[in-house]
DNA sequence: TGATGTGAAGGCATTCACAGCA
DNA sequence: TGCTGTGAATGCCTTCACATCA
């Protein structure tokens, strides 16, 4: 059988990676960036699951989906891990950002030019105030919304992030369809229809929010019934459950409905 | 049996709730919120789901988790699934918030000054710099990042959002949690260490613009591989993938490295 | 010897399919 | 008849434990 290709490689290992193991690959990255930086040339597994705050095991199966890339009785060279789970994460391309909605948020994002590990270049923002249009933000002049197709075509856009308000959201995503952009981060607390080659990722911060109040109100209602009245039948109170344990944070898709979250403009 | 108390029931139903259940369980909150506001009094799963992003089949299994509280035949009464929603997210108590480093994200969060469904009021606000102190931002006076534990126990804030710099982020949480926080939602890209009884959770905008580059260059690459070179051996291309399907967003605790993150103050 | 890599086992979460009830 | 509620089945992810190899 005949050596397989690089993209075809890449693509086979790429589609057994869990959904979770790309989201931890991407937190191995950022230490692994900093212990580059910082001189080291490997780590062993234990080293960096401590860092990642998962397991031991839980990394080197994670690491596992990437190849053998490990000495035994010796560890991972570092330089050898970043460009490989840069090659998984696709981040030896560079991804065009266009910021809509040039709040609060907005300007955070625009300011930010260029996110960690680098291949996320801003290069387009757009708002509907027609006291932003023009005006640079992070040295980025703001468009206006209606150009968005246009603007993403041209300046081959992949990723849009929605900053706006959620009644605007679904417009907005449509116009960055248009425009050609693969991927979106929605940071409007709606439910986006795209059509199926284009992914979507959720930010919501008031669900982040009643996730926490839910595990203080578990912590609390349990203890209540733990020490309160004298019939324990057994299966209530638990003793201190310990460690708040690995939670996944929560995600998926969306609710539309009630105005409000974080993208609104505020001046 | 004697009926148990309300605390009790509470607590028992709420330990076995999925974690995956409890952030969906959000997200149809915000969506009944809606509904009501526009005077609907019952919703069908169906409705509920597609407005939810999900299938229905795994509502009623979420809604399930809460009780027996729909009409076989008819659907969810609005109001009563918004009140045990409520009631299981422990949103009947204010969880007042202190928003730590006010840069653009810190403002942001500090206008909203009080999330959808209520229940986060932001009383507190601290940053570093001389010439914020003092300043009012969203109608509240920012202090300084050295009296966090003070003013959170005076304030009695249950909930501290970071969005500091990486750097300054776990000496934030250590103040937090000695001015007595028990939830923290953490913007910056560190691994925080925390007493076993204070819960973390942690959103990265790095790391999911690097789950979404994934997926593209996944998607490229089986393009690639399916289309390109004809020796086809079986396991790769695969037809249209379909959906997007339903993304868990990635999560759990993160990483510690290079500075970079949100959190910056921009000015 | 010491750390990686990985089958196998176990635990959650999702989906299915239908019983149960208004 | 129609929609909820839920056991059972399936599939995914995590954890364990140890074979493997520098």
């Amino acid at each position: 059988m005949p050596a397989v290709s690089d993209a075809e490689d890449t693509a086979v290992r790429a589609k057994q990676i869990p959904e979770a193991a790309v989201a931890r690959l991407a937190v191995y990255l950022r230490i692994l960036s900093g212990l580059a930086e910082q001189g080291a040339t490997t780590v062993s597994s234990e080293e960096l699951s401590a860092a990642a705050g998962v397991n031991s095991a839980k990394l080197r199966k994670d690491l596992s989906y990437l190849g053998s890339y490990g000495t035994r009785g010796v560890g991972y060279e570092v330089q050898v891990l970043v460009s490989q789970i840069e090659r998984i994460l696709g981040l030896t391309r560079q991804h065009r950002v266009a910021v809509v909605g040039i709040g609060n948020l907005g300007h955070a994002l625009a300011n930010y030019g260029g996110f960690p590990g680098r291949g996320f270049p801003v290069e387009a923002l757009f708002d509907l105030d027609p006291d932003l249009i023009g005006v640079p933000v992070g040295g980025l002049p703001v468009s206006h919304m209606d150009d968005i197709p246009r603007v993403c075509s041209e300046r081959e856009i992949s990723v849009g992030i929605i900053a706006t308000p959620p009644t605007a959201a679904q417009s907005v995503c449509d116009r960055l369809v248009a425009g050609g952009v693969q991927c979106i981060l929605n940071f409007a607390p709606v439910v986006l229809q795209v059509p199926a080659h284009v992914e979507v990722r959720k930010v919501d911060l008031a669900v982040e929010l009643q996730i926490l109040s839910f595990h203080v109100a578990r912590r609390a209602d349990s203890a209540a019934s733990a020490g309160a009245a004298g019939e324990n039948q057994g299966n209530t109170g638990l003793p201190g459950t310990g460690r708040p344990a690995d939670n996944g944070s929560g995600g998926g898709r969306n609710g539309a409905g009630t105005d409000g979250g974080l993208g609104m403009v505020v001046r």
